[in-house]
DNA sequence: TTAAAATCTTGACAGTGTCAAGATTACAAT
DNA sequence: ATTGTAATCTTGACACTGTCAAGATTTTAA
């Protein structure tokens, strides 16, 4: 498959793939472009070829994590066809094993793009894509009368941000063992989720 | 006040205070050693009298962070005494507030310290002390009625995480311009607290 | 007074992102 | 098929970074 040609001929992808990896095994502050290249085995400025920056090569490692867990959700909808409330709870459920899964990844996804988010279309798009599943599983339970009708995107904000928040501060480690220890993440995140069903 | 002697004085307290500002004015792309040496008038390794590498200093300016926002809750909660609600919605913007106004603080203060955190006993222990006065109020609403009884740290995290979830979407720029555009980060906040208190 | 500890400096090193110039290859137009 | 142009990749360089080692200066305590 790979020849060692002048030419890699998937370089791109084999960039990203291995910052993935990195990523995964060393952590964010080991993620350097140097070593992308290296592991890629290219020179140390071959990304530029195909990334502008930094930046660019950690939005596509963003856009990536966006895309899988995109698609997670897909099958979290699919397996519960017309049961907006199971495909609610499922998907907080997936998003929860997701972050678990790939610390990482999911810290990098929220915390990069930052202001320079709109310089990254393929960023934005799968991102707003994976927002608005959100949204329209909200508004799945609004028509079945499962949560209070109203502005359905609002509603989402704050249910998708409850199920973000616990992660998030679960991952930075702000959530005592104590707490822990009772209740496993993936519990604390479904009780969340059933109260703000319940109403 | 400073007069150009061998010995700064107050160096440490200087250090934390020039990387506060770089992380308000520069972000924390921009945040360096050297630079905060430099800024407090000094040779680009003296900071290592004081902090044993930049994680260490990234905790302290962490652990300046908490305060101030531990403190800010602390007036929220004694300008409604005897109002729990008052005071989870007041705590609620408050943390809001502090969120806007010192993003790049905010960012650092929950996405540095990861595993080491137990490296930096004061950090721990002010951030612990933060939310435990968000399980007071908890408990306070819970001794009110206004919100169900349970297990009250457990209650806080999703609260909390509601809360601190909604944030940090925002901040990262998550959250589309059209939802913002009709509501405020504030009232969202305020909303999903209100819906979760009505039980 | 003096020995030890704390604080700060200079100098060095490896690792980083990024630019510039040039080499190699692929590809499209002739 | 040839050739010129664009894409891809390399080598070399630069400034900046975190960090270590050695030493200078000052404070503190014995």
């Amino acid at each position: 498959m790979k020849s060692k040609t002048y030419h890699h001929g998937d370089l791109k992808n084999a960039l990203i793939k291995a910052g993935v990896e990195i990523l995964a095994k060393e952590g964010i502050g080991k993620l350097s472009l140097r070593k992308v290249a290296l592991k890629a085995g290219v020179s140390h400025t071959a990304p530029y070829s195909h990334f502008s920056d930094k930046q660019s090569l950690i939005a596509a490692i963003s856009t990536e994590g966006f895309q899988r867990l995109s698609k997670a959700l897909d099958s979290a909808i699919k397996s519960h066809a017309n049961n907006p409330k199971k495909q609610l709870i499922k998907s907080a459920q997936v998003y929860t094993e997701f972050a678990l899964r790939n610390k990482d990844i999911f810290k990098i996804m929220f915390s990069s793009a930052l202001e320079k988010e709109k310089e990254y279309p393929a960023f934005v798009e799968i991102s707003q894509k994976t927002f608005i599943q959100v949204v329209d599983i909200v508004r799945a339970c609004q028509e079945a009368n499962i949560i209070k009708s109203g502005e359905a995107d609002v509603l989402a904000v704050i249910i998708w941000g409850q199920v973000h928040g616990i992660i998030a501060l679960a991952i930075e480690g702000q959530i005592s063992h104590t707490i822990l220890e009772k209740k496993s993440l993936q519990e604390i995140v479904t009780q969340a989720v059933e109260q703000a069903i319940k109403k």
